[in-house]
DNA sequence: GCCGTTTTCGGCCCGACTGTTTTCAGTCG
């Protein structure tokens, strides 16, 4: 499956497009090639050259270098692009503050590509003078810099995850191989990790490895010996295989999935851990009852005297945080609605962005109105799903909100989110927020902290008294299962400690996005999470009810 | 660079905020 890597080329085209200061829609387009190639249901390399065209997004330009690079590996555009644009500028523009014009700047008139150099010129005082760059933008990027340094680099569990599987899928087709499972910090749903890992059961090991090592994914082989193999793969991120002894399964998969805090606590019990088959017998073993992967993270699962119920993909009975083309989705209500059917709901919550996201082409009043009726229409042909008219409606700056009470009160269900203002101070942050939650028509507060992992940190905002807040006023509080993963999964288990209720939400703007869900129930399952604690497990009528349910007033 | 159609070129996602260039360019969502 090569959609990823092709998705990425035309991603780094558009990246250096931008430095370039070439045409913003040719960039656009490059951007919308990714996109397109990304979330194409089939492999890329299986489409027949003269049917890419017809895959929307891809023209002429783009479907030529498509078929450069599963041809060669590479194109000579992008090649001629990274000659003229050092590597380093790339990350320069994930500086916040700076953009493609700044970082062209930088490099042409002081040679800067890299952000160390430009951490070393803004201390020496070397570019006071510099047209644009007055004392307050400088430090604006000198903060932009450390933030961008507290970031993870950690390979995110959204692109972790569908890695994982595709490996583990793989070596299951291997000749000889008995069985394969995820383990580490994917299978105890970390929301970013530092290494992957799987074991695996063979007849014959040896034809294992090799195996293993020929995957496309791998870069250099770190380490090979009889019981694994240790390798970088190519986002960059350390994997191993480990392999099984006859008999020792339940061992080797509770090592390799860790935590290593957890282990050590197990083997503080108990020295013996080495040759149980099951993982149910070895925890038998330590006198407990079997303790889910996403427990294993010695913050008191050891005081468990029954295994929690947690909850379980099969719980879901619906998505309350999605998009369509009305705002910046791209799937008609529609094909959401024929998506969410598919996955077996009960119930579809439209929630498309409000004006003041003018981008996203948000909607005010007039245009929630025009939507009911197309809403009206696709709910008369499916009528097992209950469609929810319902909107994501800004949080402005003084924790007013971008939609009047009186469309409000129209609506099945109020989702309210910030956008805007990341930079206010901790208590104004957080009294702007708590104001959106005290407010009689809101359902859910969206990624409450408003993070991007790897990309953007949260703002400054008081996070337990927002879940006070949330319990008082009888407002939900979402797990964005995207690459935000917000809430994380201990502020997910303070919620849940107060009886907050949490829904788990893809926030989609396609139909496949659809498919995220498991990512944020994974930070569910961290949290502690069992049915009841999640407001997307209430079957329709339940649901329903909850609605209407009075918001207390202060 | 792609798309759609008023079929081959014009339109494509817009508005607020910020700092500085004091009249607007750059960045962000």
């Amino acid at each position: 499956m090569q959609n990823a890597a092709v998705a990425e080329m035309f991603d780094s085209i558009a990246d250096l497009l931008e430095i370039a200061g070439e045409n913003p829609f040719q960039i656009r387009a490059y951007r919308r090639a990714a996109e397109a190639v990304a979330t194409h249901a089939t492999p890329i390399e299986d489409v027949p050259a003269a049917e890419l065209r017809a895959i929307s997004g891809l023209g002429p330009a783009t479907s030529d270098k498509t078929r450069e690079f599963l041809a060669t590996g590479r194109v000579a555009f992008l090649e001629k692009l990274r000659e003229e644009y050092p590597r380093g500028l790339l990350e320069l523009m994930r500086v916040p503050g700076l953009g493609p014009k700044r970082v062209q700047q930088l490099y042409r008139e002081r040679g800067i590509s890299s952000v160390e150099a430009l951490q070393e010129s803004i201390a020496n005082g070397e570019l006071t003078g510099l047209a644009g760059f007055g004392g307050k933008t400088l430090a604006k990027i000198e903060d932009g810099i450390k933030r961008l340094g507290e970031l993870s680099s950690n390979l995110p569990l959204i692109d972790a995850l569908p890695l994982a599987n595709l490996v583990a899928r793989t070596l299951a087709d291997v000749e000889g191989v008995e069985r394969v499972e995820i383990a580490g910090e994917v299978r105890r749903g970390c929301e970013s990790v530092e290494s992957l890992d799987w074991v695996a059961q063979a007849g014959d090991a040896k034809a294992v490895i090799p195996a293993f090592l020929s995957l496309p994914f791998v870069q250099e082989v770190l380490e090979t010996t009889e019981s694994r193999a240790r390798v970088r793969m190519r986002p960059g991120i350390e994997a191993t295989l480990h392999i099984a002894p006859s008999g020792g399964w339940g061992s080797a998969l509770f090592f390799a999935t860790g935590s290593p805090a957890h282990v050590e606590e197990a083997r503080n019990r108990n020295a013996e851990l080495e040759n149980y088959s099951d993982e149910t017998e070895l925890y038998a073993a330590l006198q407990m009852p079997f303790l889910d992967p996403e427990l294993r993270e010695k913050t008191g699962e050891w005081d468990l005297k029954v295994r929690p119920n947690l909850v379980r993909i099969s719980d879901i009975k619906g998505d309350l945080h999605a998009h369509s083309n009305w705002s910046d989705g791209s799937a008609t209500i529609r094909q959401m609605v024929e998506a969410a059917r598919a996955r077996g709901y009960q119930y579809h919550a439209i929630t498309d962005h409000s004006k003041a996201l003018a981008m996203a082409n948000g909607l005010n009043a007039q245009r929630l109105r025009e939507q009911a009726k197309e809403i009206a229409e696709v709910q008369a042909d499916f009528p097992d799903v209950k469609i929810l008219r319902g909107i994501e409606c800004d949080i402005l700056r003084d924790g007013s909100l971008d939609l009047d009470d009186e469309i409000l009160h129209e609506l099945d269900w109020v989702v309210a989110s910030v956008h805007s203002a990341f930079n206010l101070d901790e208590a104004s942050q957080t009294a702007r927020m708590i104001r959106a939650i005290s407010h009689p028509a809101v359902d859910l507060i969206a990624h409450p902290t408003g993070r991007i992992l790897g990309a953007r940190a949260p703002y400054a905002v008081d996070v337990a008294a927002l879940v006070e807040a949330a319990s008082e006023f009888d407002t939900a509080l979402e797990i964005n299962a995207s690459q935000r993963l917000d809430l994380k999964d201990e502020h997910a288990r303070m919620a849940r400690d107060a009886n907050v209720l949490i829904s788990i939400d893809t926030d989609a703007h396609s139909t496949r996005m659809l498919n995220n869900l498991e990512i944020g129930l994974l930070t569910a399952r961290r949290a502690w999470c069992e049915p009841k604690d999640i407001l997307n497990t209430k079957p329709r009528e339940e649901l329903l009810a909850w609605l209407k349910r009075p918001k207390s007033q202060k």
